[in-house]
DNA sequence: ACTTCTGTGCAATAAAATTGCATGGCGGCG
DNA sequence: CGCCGCCATGCAATTTTATTGCACAGAAGT
């Protein structure tokens, strides 16, 4: 992991639709290094996988929540349970447990309201063990980036 | 956008890794069809970026944290203010105003407890306006996709 | 029924990815 | 201090993929 090795995880978290010559270029080694560099990288698990990032409004699913979740009961399996449901839901982009006074925390991208009424019925029915839970709509979208600082 | 079109965007969103030709073959067209059907949802921007998902644990960055903020006066402009100020930090991955009783929404990907520190040093000192924030360490991850339902 | 538009497959061409091989730097060891 | 081995590099050859022109077929509209 040199300096050469950062800037292609650079680069390549802002774009990894560059082909291999210009990457090559940009850090200034022959396509064949920077391949080779690229594919033990991929090997060494550093870089996880490649995916395409949509546009959420033009893909149809223009709203984004956050919901805070409180348990009735906190002991390990009742989260893991909780989690494990949650992460069933296609529309749960992100789902965490945490520290402090809540549980778990969810990140949703929904299509319209209805999507969330069907989700918390489903979610937060009296046999899910959910004490509490605050849904946060997104006003705006200050950052939103899949970049890990490198280096 | 047709099923075809959906198809594409799910594989995509999993593996853009993948060739034309694989994709073709999956989706059942031609490579050259498969092709300009991807191009298409490019221009149409549908699909906004192409990106490399770093494994955090080997980037170096295992801590995840999630601040939840509430400002001392409630303004749009200064909701704006904090959140490019939180933007600027390449720690925050992601920034949100949000309905409800917080303000603001970080998400950060952090290497110590020292980053986390000197961050919320420069971020909730008295001239930034924060009343108060929650900092909640994630604990388990039970989801996090880039991936949108699509269709 | 005719025209038009759009998407498709095929084939040719250009570009990129992949691999073998020889070279040179760098660190460890004698 | 010099020798040896290791690893990354660059070059070149080969395979694979991306790209584009072209003609055709189906759907929609007139």
């Amino acid at each position: 992991m040199d300096k050469i090795d950062s800037k292609l995880l650079r680069l390549l978290q802002q774009d990894a639709s560059r082909t291999n010559p210009e990457l090559a270029a940009e850090v200034g080694l022959s396509p064949s290094s920077c391949l080779r560099r690229i594919r033990r990288l991929h090997e060494a698990g550093v870089i996880d996988r490649i995916v395409a990032i949509l546009n959420p409004a033009k893909a149809g699913r223009t709203m984004k929540a956050i919901i805070t979740v409180e348990l009735e009961r906190h002991g390990e399996q009742y989260i893991r349970r909780f989690l494990d449901m949650a992460t069933r839901e296609p529309a749960v982009i992100q789902a965490y447990s945490v520290s402090g006074e809540t549980d778990a925390i969810l990140m949703l991208r929904l299509k319209d309201m209805d999507e969330l009424d069907a989700l918390t019925e489903r979610l937060f029915r009296e046999e899910t063990n959910v004490a509490r839970y605050y849904t946060a709509f997104v006003i705006r979208t200050g950052k939103e980036t899949t970049e890990i600082p490198v280096g």
